[in-house]
DNA sequence: TTATATTTTTAGTTTTGTCTAAATTTTATT
DNA sequence: AATAAAATTTAGACAAAACTAAAAATATAA
């Protein structure tokens, strides 16, 4: 099916809360797209007439199946496109997303297709979030927060779920990008803070704060 | 200043007609664009209030410097996502047109700058058309028509008027491409038709409708 | 130079996506 | 359970970009 611009932002936003609370309502919608709930509303009807929607007035709404997979195609050229940004033409990751914002609504499938290849069939975007197949299948990660590592466990940064300007900044002075290999050594009762040691530096301090907000896998 | 999508194709439009016209008059722009002409003359004013269009009702219109400025904004967006789709994602070059028709109104200009650079400055598209300079700067290439061309003097195919699949089709054939070198060796009075020797191949004959459509250069 | 044809514009509608303000439904509180 | 508060929807409006049909201006031709 095809859908508007504006549809496609609805859809990808819907597809976001709801994975965090499962049904979702029109106040957060609004909220989040940063538009009044009458909007919403207005366009709730229009995806539910395309059949891509659960929803009952006053009662919260779902994307059925369809949806999903709707959204998980926006999601999928929305993250090719910013590795594209990243990995081709040199944007820093936290310039990317509102060109992607555009980007993503492109609607060949060639295009798609054809950009995933010369990435090289990339299964995570610069943010460490995963890049859904052409089916909509999404490569899962065995990830932990690093704020609730055990000990001297070798590990590796897979993902970032801050992505401001004001993250990367920090992320950049200690050094921490996708990928980088560290295990902590302590933790400190007091603030929550973790004494890190990333390879090939000298051991440093981080808050909880920005611990809650690096995910890692193990090595294996 | 900004412009809508759609402002944006009216814009390139009548820049187009007007290299070829001067003036522009509003049934020919509604051809052009598959419209109606009462759709054009409501953009007409939209345009004419933005400054960047000269317009009295009933006599004709162009656009001003500022609105050359814009039309060649959009071409050099175009242009320079034609060549990244053929250069890089190896699409043929009969199909890129449509991909860029959307490509082209993403507004990120350090995008297109980054672009620019990751694809090389290229100066002609994929079709051989000049690709504008961040100023609107248009490089000049000598070129004639093959249909016009002294007998014996080696050449460049630099340039292909008509891009249609029909004509791709034919060139594959003769293995001619932007770049290609050949030579005329005889004109044929009856149909205008051509001998032509292409670099390291036997020599063939092309009609005088393609000769018409291919742009070359001399070798200095 | 009238009459006719062509071109262009105006007037009024439609669709999409948004909004405000008011009404309705649901939820929470006493 | 009645009332207040919050959430949601409806009603009506607007802007952008298109359209049709009719009117107006210009160009052409007898």
């Amino acid at each position: 099916m095809n859908f508007t611009t504006s549809e496609e932002n609805y859809i990808k936003s819907i597809y976001h809360l709801q994975q965090e609370t499962g049904l979702v309502n029109t106040n957060s919608l609004a909220a989040e797209m940063n538009t009044r709930p009458a909007s919403v509303t207005d366009m709730l009807k229009k995806l539910k007439a395309k059949k891509i929607l659960q929803y009952e007035r006053y009662k919260g709404f779902k994307l059925n199946d369809a949806g999903k997979k709707a959204a998980l195609d926006v999601v999928r050229k929305h993250r090719l496109w910013e590795y594209f940004l990243v990995e081709k033409l040199n944007f820093d990751w936290d310039k990317v997303h509102p060109i992607a914002e555009e980007l993503e609504h492109i609607s060949s499938n060639e295009l798609i297709q054809r950009l995933e290849i010369f990435l090289g069939n990339p299964s995570f975007d610069p943010h460490g979030d995963p890049i859904p197949d052409r089916n909509g299948k999404i490569p899962v990660l065995n990830q932990q927060s690093l704020s609730d590592l055990p000990l001297r466990k070798t590990v590796t940064v897979s993902s970032v779920s801050n992505q401001t300007a004001q993250m990367l900044e920090m992320l950049k002075h200690y050094k921490i990008a996708l990928g980088t290999q560290l295990m902590v050594l302590r933790k400190f009762d007091f603030d929550g803070s973790l004494e890190i040691k990333v390879l090939k530096q000298a051991a440093c301090i981080i808050s909880e704060q920005v611990a809650k907000n690096v995910f890692v896998h193990y090595d294996q």
